[in-house]
DNA sequence: AACAGTACCAACCGCTCTCAC
DNA sequence: GGTGAGAGCGGTTGGTACTGT
């Protein structure tokens, strides 16, 4: 059994505002507000209108100072770093950008900012535009029967991309090239790939091995970047207010439902948690990594992987301009 | 000029979250 | 603590404008 509908169905009218509706609205409002009922607020005035969809309208156009079209490089290089940082969470990018509405941010993107970025792989003659084998990769992760795209959304995985963009998969340096960045279990070989063969390799096992890590519990101190300081209102994003580290527990089935983990970290910690594991054997595993993690380091605390991927990126300016393609 | 393909964006849908009771 | 209504959110759709052939 669903739920009631919000409003009649039948007797509503549907489609493109008119400018007499627009302005019975805005001149309503503008009065009385809103008075916390937009379900009732379309018969008060006599609009034969869903209240949601009078909200929707209001917001996303009647309101005063919305800004429409016309977005500048600033705020595509926002745009940009916090959908990698956070993902579609679009309302949260669009309370950083004064004027733009969620509805058009969103919009903004999946016509023609997603493709600015991604798109251009194929014909790009760009110093940093992948190789045929990386294109091979890529399409082994957000491709199609086997492997992990089975498992991360399209969201996670456009991020990925994006981010081994970011990071410049060339470099040895990069995340995705240094096992020694990567958490403990994969960083096994402290290889650094210095060709493109051993790159692709290592790409493909990072993420394919996030899938075999089931069950593990890992403590994942998760500062807020800089960047993040600096342009987001962290309040806004549900992490903890005392404290940033995050404590993922598999032994709290809500937790990962929650807005303390978000985006992409959350995903491959579900992909670690797809394996059921009695709460016993979790502990140990946990136990296990963490003895062994301090063996290998001296110290827990330097297991501070995740930050590697996260401040790298958000730092890298000059990279995200390579890829837009003009000057900041 | 006519048509097809593409890009863009407003609006809808359905789900989750929040909060009052 | 459980429930239900409204608000909010993100994904998707459909209509229109634009561009290329």
């Amino acid at each position: 059994m669903g739920r009631a509908p919000c409003c009649d169905k039948a007797n509503v009218k549907k489609g493109p505002w008119s400018p007499e509706e627009d302005a019975k609205l805005k001149a309503y409002i503008e009065e009385h507000g809103t008075g916390g009922n937009w379900i009732a607020l379309p018969q008060k005035i006599g609009l034969k209108r869903c209240g949601k969809s009078c909200r929707l309208r209001w917001l996303n156009y009647l309101r005063p100072n919305i800004k429409h079209g016309g977005f500048s490089e600033e705020e595509d290089r926002i745009i940009c770093s916090l959908y990698i940082s956070i993902g579609s969470r679009w309302s949260i990018i669009a309370a950083q950008l004064p004027g733009r509405t969620d509805n058009d941010i969103k919009n903004y993107w999946n016509t023609r900012l997603k493709k600015k970025l991604l798109g251009k792989r194929r014909e790009s003659t760009h110093s940093r535009s992948l190789p045929v084998n990386q294109e091979r990769s890529e399409e082994g992760v957000t491709g199609n029967n086997e492997g992990p795209s089975q498992t991360l959304s399209a969201s996670a995985l456009e991020r990925m991309q994006l981010h081994m963009k970011l990071q410049g998969l060339y470099s040895p340096f990069s995340f995705y090239n240094n096992p020694a960045l990567w958490p403990p279990k994969l960083g096994a070989t402290n290889e650094i790939a210095t060709n493109p063969t051993q790159q692709l390799s290592n790409c493909n096992a990072f993420v394919s091995a996030n899938q075999t890590m089931a069950g593990n519990k890992v403590e994942m101190p998760r500062d807020i970047s800089p960047y993040m300081q600096e342009h987001v209102d962290i309040s806004k994003l549900g992490f903890p207010t005392s404290t940033n580290n995050v404590s993922i527990d598999n032994s709290n089935s809500n937790f990962l439902s929650t807005p303390n983990i978000i985006g992409l970290e959350a995903e491959l910690q579900d992909l670690w948690d797809v394996e059921e594991e009695s709460l016993e054997a979790q502990e140990e595993h946990r136990t296990t990594e963490l003895d062994c993690f301090e063996e290998a380091n001296g110290s827990k605390e330097s297991m501070n992987w995740w930050d590697n991927i996260n401040g790298s990126a958000l730092h890298s300016d000059s990279m995200l301009q390579d890829v837009l393609g003009y000057d900041l």
